[in-house]
RNA sequence: GGGCUCAUAGCUCAGUUGGUUAGAGCGUUGCGUUGACAUCGCAAAGGUCAGAGGUUCAAGUCCUCUUGGGCCCACCA
């Protein structure tokens, strides 16, 4: 007899069990032979990262499958690690600088980079211990960081490897540029967002003819100091006799042509378009196509340059609204439309990016994405769920080039060096190597400087599932010290079997991981990719820090705890839909955790200590169980069963939500409340303990912190829940012949409770009830359960008997093939009954109509299945029955 | 412009080969502490499954369209 206090305390218990865990090293993980491996890499939270309720779910899921294959005896790797998160890491510290009113550029790279370091080493294990808070297994001995030298080293590999391969080259065009970061970015870190803007029309004067013009129509009016045509489409017939003639632009003066081309939109504002070849994608090509001069008006920062004439410094924006005042004032401005677009902003700062034209490094992504679209085409990979797939396969066949250089400090310096001599001979003077180049390879020289550029954060984790183990090396040296045989860590856990993510991530990521994993492991990096919905508030919102509208999953920890948070995180999660959170929300796991704390109390206060040590199949075998005990183990294995599928398909909403209803509606409501008078039968006692602790294990994966306490509890001798293997689905004992029996017993005690609750009878008062049944193998089984029934229902006495005979100041009710009748000394209003019954016989005519008219049908009869038709013919009769019954009861009431 | 997704009880949502009486949590109402649990129990009310059409013996589920949310992609000057 074991007393537990009677509310479970989550704050005493989580990081008792997370430091023993951790302590004894349980989520260790190494090649074992005869085991299946199962490894998940985690998406590796940058650095500067805190935990939100995205890495919460997230990383749930993860532990769940992780915790889940463990158990069922696979040899279980969840690989950590953090991201460097170039861009979001520097601005970090340099916000931090800002507080001292100090600059990088202040401090110098050196230094800088010293001071991100000091940074890394203070904060960067902030989300590592809140991982852990969040019951995360991962085998934290190898917990990576993408700036670690090891690391570093693959991917230097990796680009020299793309560059010899002639897959990375150096290109002079246009791209997404962050001018308040001050570097370029990829097409997938500029997302396009609507803005409200003008569409402004200006006048260009002609040079031979300056009272007449072109107007032209633009929605960023201060391009225009870097026009250097203006184009028209060749078919319109406005513009015939247009081309070729010379303009004279506005405010600078300069001369310039006005040139046909095609991809003009005639419809489009006056169907003359000013051309900027250096601030404009689609300028650009035409700026190539006819040669024409490319004239950069911005610093770096999005101030206009020297080439701008008077407005030299103004910031872009300023400069929009001088310069519409100028033209206004010339008379070159027509007039201005509000107009929407979108434009691309910077995934980091939210400024608006600016198209730019300067030299950076690219890979040639085509080539790489061949192997990576037949992957997911031939199903080797899989999208759960499957609708992504169609999101990654559209990316993958209209790939572009990856632009991979930022104009930023921290991260990993492209590994190109240039000698000095060779370029002022005039030879190109590139070298790429995998160690630092000090002397020119070429000439000797010691004038070599290394690319300023560091590589785009994703350079480095499209290498993750594979370069964390080590790759390219032979052996990695763990935290803890320990040397792993790389060649045999990939071997065995490579590929990984799932990656569980969000969708924003998909090509920034996923996909990227993907090509890498063929190009340099010639093989797929994971096989299955779960995607997990968007968390959101209550209003629908993404949470973010500035709609202040964030739920602080350590908060919800610190109220609710873990395993609270984390149940309550899964029942919602269904298949990838996104989830809208509220805080009350986690009651439901709160509570739910208490339910199973009691439930646990009240076995073990009722527990003799031998029931622990006996085996289950002595008394099975015998077949001499009782019902509710039959019932509750073959439920118990049913839904186990389910659990297997729905784990399986990554339904773990579905897969939370049965555990939570057999727990507490099966085995607490009906199993517990059923055996309560007889809990020392030493059948029942060995049944509700195997029970319990059965589901302790299978429950374990989604609440690993209650379950493990309890564990201690039931099998104080027994060591770690952890330990314990998979309670395997036992698919003999599974009887769906006695869960319908008891599903009787459950109505017929539902239904006595009903008419005491509408006839408001004290709950104390115990009544009388008979039961009347035909049937001799109804009766048999309600004889069965009789004492089950009196004490549920809280009867004096039942009688079961065959006739139904008439009681005075008596209600009945018929459930299936019984007739249950209570009887009562006390006052019961006839009329009041009398109605009730009424709408009882009316609803059974009108099914029975309903199923008349459904056989009557032909055409279902002859096409449904046999079984169907079959199965309504039965309801048909039994339905039958019960107006039969009703309308006897209805006469038995006068 | 292309694609995805959602619309089911007052609220938030489940509902996977189309087949009994469409479920849960929270909320609401009534009754209740018989010592596992008031973070509880027993019961009740509450749904023309957005609208229209179609396929089918049978549609919340499949198809088409409409309406209204959300999201993603796209070189819409």
């Amino acid at each position: 007899m074991i007393e537990l206090p009677s509310r479970y305390n989550p704050q005493e218990t989580e990081d008792k069990w997370y430091q023993e865990w951790e302590e004894k090293k349980r989520f260790a993980a190494r090649p074992v032979s005869g085991k299946t491996p199962y490894t998940i890499v985690i998406p590796p939270p940058n650095v500067t990262g805190i935990l939100h309720m995205g890495h919460a779910l997230n990383n749930t899921i993860q532990d769940i499958l992780i915790r889940y294959h463990r158990a069922r005896g696979c040899e279980a790797l969840w690989m950590p690690g953090t991201d460097h998160a170039g861009i979001a890491t520097q601005n970090v510290v340099e916000r931090k600088l800002a507080k001292d009113g100090r600059k990088r550029q202040d401090l110098g790279r050196e230094k800088f980079i010293e001071e991100v370091w000091k940074w890394k080493e203070e904060y960067g294990s902030t989300i590592i211990r809140q991982l852990k808070k969040l019951g995360a297994s991962c085998d934290w001995d190898r917990t990576r960081f993408t700036m670690d030298d090891e690391y570093s080293d693959a991917v230097k590999e990796v680009f020299v490897r793309l560059y010899e391969k002639g897959l990375i080259y150096q290109g002079h065009r246009i791209i997404n540029w962050c001018p308040r970061c001050q570097t370029a970015l990829a097409d997938e870190e500029a997302p396009h967002h609507d803005l409200k803007g003008n569409l402004y029309y200006l006048k260009y004067p002609y040079k031979d003819d300056p009272d007449d013009f072109v107007v032209v129509a633009t929605t960023r009016p201060e391009t225009m100091l870097g026009d250097t045509a203006v184009a028209v489409n060749p078919k319109d017939r406005r513009y015939k006799k247009s081309i070729g003639r010379k303009l004279v632009l506005p405010l600078v003066n300069r001369e310039i042509e006005v040139i046909a081309d095609e991809s003009v939109d005639m419809k489009f504002g006056t169907g003359a378009v000013k051309i900027t070849p250096a601030h404009d994608p689609n300028d650009y090509v035409t700026g190539k196509k006819h040669d024409l001069e490319f004239v950069n008006i911005f610093h770096p920062d999005a101030r206009i340059n020297e080439n701008g004439g008077e407005y030299k410094d103004m910031d872009r924006f300023e400069a929009r609204e001088v310069i519409i005042e100028d033209l206004k004032e010339q008379g070159f401005l027509e007039k201005i439309e509000p107009h929407d677009l979108s434009a691309g902003h910077c995934y980091r700062c939210h400024t608006i990016i600016e198209p730019y034209l300067s030299k950076q490094w690219f890979v040639k992504m085509q080539p790489l994405s061949v192997p990576a679209t037949a992957a997911v085409k031939t199903g080797r990979i899989k999208f759960h769920p499957d609708r992504w797939t169609k999101v990654y396969l559209n990316w993958m066949e209209n790939i572009q080039d990856w632009c991979i250089s930022r104009q930023i400090w921290w991260g990993h310096r492209i590994p190109v060096y240039y000698c000095a001599d060779c370029r002022e001979k005039g030879k190109a003077g590139v070298h790429v190597s995998r160690t630092t180049v000090q002397k020119c390879p070429e000439c000797g020289s010691s004038r070599v400087t290394q690319d300023n550029d560091v590589l785009d954060t994703w350079f480095s984790s499209w290498l993750w599932p594979f370069a964390t183990f080590g790759w390219p090396k032979e052996t990695r040296t763990d935290n803890a010290g320990t040397v792993h045989n790389v060649a045999e860590d990939l071997g065995y856990f490579y590929p990984t079997s799932a990656l569980s993510t969000a969708s924003e991530i998909i090509f920034f990521w996923v996909a990227r991981m993907i090509m890498a994993g063929f190009e340099f492991m010639a093989d797929i990096p994971f096989k299955d990719v779960y995607i997990h919905g968007t968390v959101r508030d209550i209003e629908g919102r993404k949470m973010s820090k500035s709609l202040g509208n964030i739920i602080d999953p350590l908060e919800i920890i610190k109220e609710y705890g873990t395993d609270a948070l984390r149940f309550s995180l899964i029942s919602i999660t269904s298949q990838g839909q996104d989830v809208y959170l509220s805080k009350e929300r986690f009651e439901q796991g709160r509570n739910f955790a208490n339910k199973m704390w009691n439930a646990s109390r009240f076995v073990l206060m009722n527990l003799e200590p031998s029931a622990a040590k006996t085996d289950l199949c002595v008394f099975f075998k015998k077949e001499d169980l009782s019902l509710p005990n039959r019932w509750i183990l073959s439920r118990f294995y049913s839904t186990l069963k389910e659990l297997d599928t729905y784990l399986n398909s990554y339904r773990f909403n579905e897969a939370a939500n049965l555990l939570y209803h057999f727990f507490w509606h099966e085995f607490c409501d009906w199993y517990l409340e059923i055996i309560k008078p007889d809990i020392k039968d030493p059948r029942n006692q060995v049944v509700m303990y195997k029970i319990l602790e059965k589901y302790m294990r299978a429950m374990h994966p989604f609440m690993p912190f209650i379950t493990e306490e309890i564990w201690h509890y039931l099998a104080p001798e027994a060591g770690s829940i952890m330990d314990q293997p998979w309670p395997h689905v036992q698919g003999q004992i599974i009887d769906k012949k006695v869960e319908k029996q008891f599903d009787t017993a459950v109505n017929v005690i539902t239904a006595i409770r009903n008419m005491r609750s509408e006839l408001e009878i004290a709950p104390a008062q115990a009544v009388e009830a008979v039961i009347a049944n035909t049937s001799r193998q109804s009766r048999d089984l309600l004889t069965g359960i009789a004492p089950h029934i009196t004490f549920l229902a809280r009867l004096s006495r039942l009688a079961i008997q065959e006739k139904q005979q008439h009681h005075p100041s008596s209600v009945t009710t018929v459930v299936g093939d019984s007739h249950i009748s209570i009887l009562l000394e006390g006052i019961v209003d006839i009329d009041k009954e009398k109605k009730k019954l009424d709408a009882k016989i009316s609803r059974a005519q009108a099914d029975i109509k309903a199923k008349e008219n459904m056989l009557a049908n032909k055409a279902f009869v002859e096409r449904a299945k046999p079984e169907v038709v079959e199965n309504e013919r039965t309801k048909l009769s039994q339905l039958k029955e019960t107006l039969t019954k009703l309308q006897g009861v209805k006469h038995a009431l006068r």
